[in-house]
DNA sequence: CATCATATCTGTAACGTTACAGATGTCAAT
DNA sequence: ATTGACATCTGTAACGTTACAGATATGATG
C-alpha cells in the first residue's frame, strides 16, 4: 500500500461533471440547462423536468467557484464566535443547529473565531469587504453593538443572537433573559429567600439588561434586599475567580440567602465557593441556574433551572439568515425571542421532571 | 433610518481591487502581478516587493472564487462533526484551536455535522467529489475507518484525531489514552483500590482498545479485579442510563471500589449514580477521570485527573493538514501522540496543583 | 559579430457559471 | 400572407485567477 502522499498528485480524481454534460447529454444549450436548473420560467416546465433528471442521473452539482465567480454569492454563512479560549458548550451547540440548516439548505457554515485584543471590527470587515460569506451570524451583541452599525450601513445580511438597542430593525433570536430573570428570582422569593444576589452577562452585553430588569423587579416588588458589590461575578469571570469572589461574599455580613445564575458552569463554581465558605448550597444559599447542557442533572445537590435551547437556536437562527438571503419573507417575526422551560430538581431515580 | 433590508440590494459595496487594478498601478501585466504575489522566481526581487507593497496599500485580497475557479483549490478545512446533537465541548475546543490555525493561514474553516443514521461516507464524499475543501479532519476514528480507507483510495488529504489500524500511514494527531488509562489505574491501585471498573469509549472507536490495553496491564499486573457486565456504559451512553447503571451496579455483589473514566462528563453521572446507591464518591469508590474542562475543578468532592488539551490538538491537526496541503514536510512526524497531564485535588483556596 | 543561455516579463486561453441580448418557432389576429 | 405576441431556446461575454507558451532584453560565449 501506498504511503499517504501530501498532495492529490496524479489526478485520478473523478471529473465531476459541468452544465457543458448535461447540456450535450440533453441536448441542449449550456445556457438553458443553467436557467432550467434555476427553474426559471422561461424554459418549458417539461424541459426543467428532463434537466433536473438527466442532471440528478449524472450526478451534477454546481461547481461553487464558478457559481461564486459570476454572482458574487459564496453560500457560505459565517458564524463569528468568541475569540479563541473563551469558546465554551455554546458554541457546539449552536454549530451543531446552524449547521444542521446549512447542510440542508446547500450552505457552507464557516465558523470564524475572534482574534482577542483586536479591533472589534476587524473580523466582519474581512468577511464582508472580502466577500468570504453570503451572511452573518453575531452573539455576543452589545445595546449600540459596533459591528451590527457596520453591517447595518454596509447593507450586509446578517442576524444576532441577542437583541441591540439601536434604532434600526434586524433580524434576531434572543432567549428571553428578563423572563428568565423574574421566574427564577420569583421562585426563590417563594421560598423564602430575601437576599438576593444575580450572577448575570458581563455589564458590555445587552441581555444583561434584561437579566437585571428581570431581577430588579422582583427584588423590587418584595420589597427584598438584593446583594450589590464593587466587581460583581459574571458569566464570563474565570471560574476560579468567581468561586474565590462567592466564597469571600458568603463569609461577609453581606451575605446574600439566594443566587440567581445566569450560566450553568458559573452557577457550579457558586456552588463550590459556597462550600468553600463552609455553608450548603440549596440549604443555606438556594441557587437557581439557566441551562443549556445536561451537566447540572446531575450535580449534588440537584438544583432547580430554566433551560435554553441553544440547538434550536442556532437553527432559527440559521432559518432566518437564509429567509433574509433569498428574499423570502422571514418565518414569522424578523426578531425571535424563545422563552425559558422550567426545570425541577431530579428525583433521585435520575429523571428530570418538565412541568409547563 | 432604513430598515434591514434582504438583500444587499443597490450596491454601493465597494469593489475590491483585482489584480488588474494592482497591474495597473505597478505598470506590469496582470499575469506578473499574479506571479509576483505567488512569489515565483521568475519575478525579479525588487519586482515581487514592489508588487506585494502596492497590493498591500491597496487592500489587494485575492477573490477566493476566481482564484479556485482555476486552480481546483477551494483554500477551506473541513472539520466533520458528531451528527448533530451529539456534539459536545470538545468541539467547541477543537474548533478554537482549529480556527486560530486556519485564520493565521488564510484557510477558512469549515464546519459540517455528520447526518444521523445515513451513509458512514455520506458526508466525506460529498466534500472530495464536490471539491468544497481541500482538506478534511476527522475525529471519532475507528480501526478499519471506512472514512478513512475512501481518502486514502482517492488521495485526499486528511488528518485525524485518534489513530487506525489501517495498514497504510496517514496523518494524526492523538492523546495517549494508553498512558492515561495506566496513570489513571495506578493511581486507583496506589490508593489502594482492588476492584476496579473502566468507563471507556464506545466499542468501536479505536482509542478504546488504547484505554483498555492500559487499564487491563495495570489490573494483570497487580492481580486485581476488573468489573466486566455485559452492556457497559461509555462515554456516549446518554448521562442518565450511565447514571442509573453506576447505580445499579454499586448496589449489586460486583461493586467497584475504584473507576477510571474517560470523559468528565460522563464522570459526573458516573459519581451521581454512585451517590444515587447511597455510597460517597471519592471515599467508597474513587473516580479518576480525563479532563477537557474547568467542570471538574469545581465538584465536590473534588477528584484526581488527567488534562487533555484539546485546543493545543486543534492547532496541531491544522498544523499538520496545512503542510500536507502545501507540500512542506509535516512538523516533526506525521502522526503526533500527545501525553496526558496530571492533576491533583483542588485544595480548599480553589487552586489547581499541576505537577510534572 | 553571431549565437546562445538566462533573467524577466507578457498575452492568450481557460476554469464553470450566469447575465444579456438575441434567435427561432408557433399561433392568433389582422 | 403579414404582423405581432409569446414561449422557448441559444450564443457570446464576462467574473478573477493562473497555466502555458512565448517575447524581449541582457550579457556571456564561441
Amino acid at each position: 500500500m501506498p504511503r499517504q502522499t501530501s498532495r492529490s498528485s496524479n489526478n485520478t480524481r473523478r471529473d465531476r461533471p459541468t452544465l457543458r454534460t448535461v447540456a450535450q447529454a440533453c441536448g441542449l444549450a449550456v445556457t438553458t440547462v443553467s436557467r432550467a436548473l434555476n427553474n426559471r420560467s422561461d424554459i418549458a416546465l417539461a424541459t426543467r423536468q428532463r434537466v433536473r433528471q438527466v442532471a440528478d442521473e449524472l450526478g451534477y452539482v454546481p461547481d461553487r467557484a464558478g457559481r461564486g465567480l459570476r454572482t458574487g454569492r459564496t453560500h457560505t454563512l459565517s458564524l463569528l464566535l468568541a475569540p479563541q479560549g473563551e469558546i465554551t458548550g455554546y458554541t457546539a451547540s449552536i454549530i451543531s443547529g446552524l449547521g444542521e440548516i446549512c447542510r440542508d439548505n446547500g450552505y457552507e457554515l464557516s465558523a470564524t473565531p475572534d482574534v482577542r485584543h483586536h479591533d472589534e471590527l476587524s473580523v466582519v470587515r474581512s468577511i464582508v469587504e472580502n466577500q468570504r460569506a453570503d451572511g452573518i451570524v453575531l452573539s455576543r451583541t452589545a445595546p449600540q453593538d459596533l459591528r451590527v452599525r457596520y453591517l447595518l450601513e454596509n447593507d450586509f445580511p446578517f442576524v444576532t443572537h441577542g437583541r441591540t438597542e439601536l434604532a434600526t430593525q434586524h433580524a434576531s433570536v434572543d432567549f428571553n433573559n428578563e423572563h428568565f430573570a423574574e421566574a427564577a428570582t420569583t421562585r426563590l422569593v417563594q421560598r423564602g429567600r430575601r437576599c438576593l444576589m444575580l450572577i448575570g452577562a458581563p455589564a458590555s452585553l445587552t441581555y444583561q439588561t434584561h437579566l437585571l430588569n428581570g431581577f430588579s423587579r422582583i427584588v423590587t416588588r418584595n420589597a427584598l434586599q438584593s446583594i450589590e458589590i464593587d466587581d460583581p461575578p459574571n458569566l464570563e469571570t474565570p471560574l476560579n475567580d468567581l468561586r474565590r469572589t462567592v466564597a469571600r461574599l458568603c463569609q461577609s455580613e453581606r451575605c446574600p440567602d439566594g443566587i440567581v445564575c445566569a450560566g450553568e458552569m458559573a452557577a457550579i463554581a457558586a456552588m463550590a465557593g459556597i462550600r468553600d465558605a463552609g455553608l450548603a448550597p440549596t440549604v443555606d444559599i438556594d441557587v437557581i441556574a439557566k441551562q443549556t447542557s445536561a451537566t447540572l442533572d446531575h450535580m449534588t445537590p440537584s438544583i432547580d433551572s430554566f433551560y435554553e435551547d441553544i440547538d434550536a437556536t442556532g437553527r432559527l437562527l440559521g432559518e432566518t439568515l437564509i429567509r433574509l438571503l433569498e428574499d423570502r419573507p422571514p418565518p414569522g417575526e424578523l426578531s425571535v425571542l424563545i422563552e425559558p422551560e422550567p426545570r425541577y430538581r431530579l428525583t433521585d431515580t435520575g429523571k428530570t421532571n418538565t412541568r409547563t
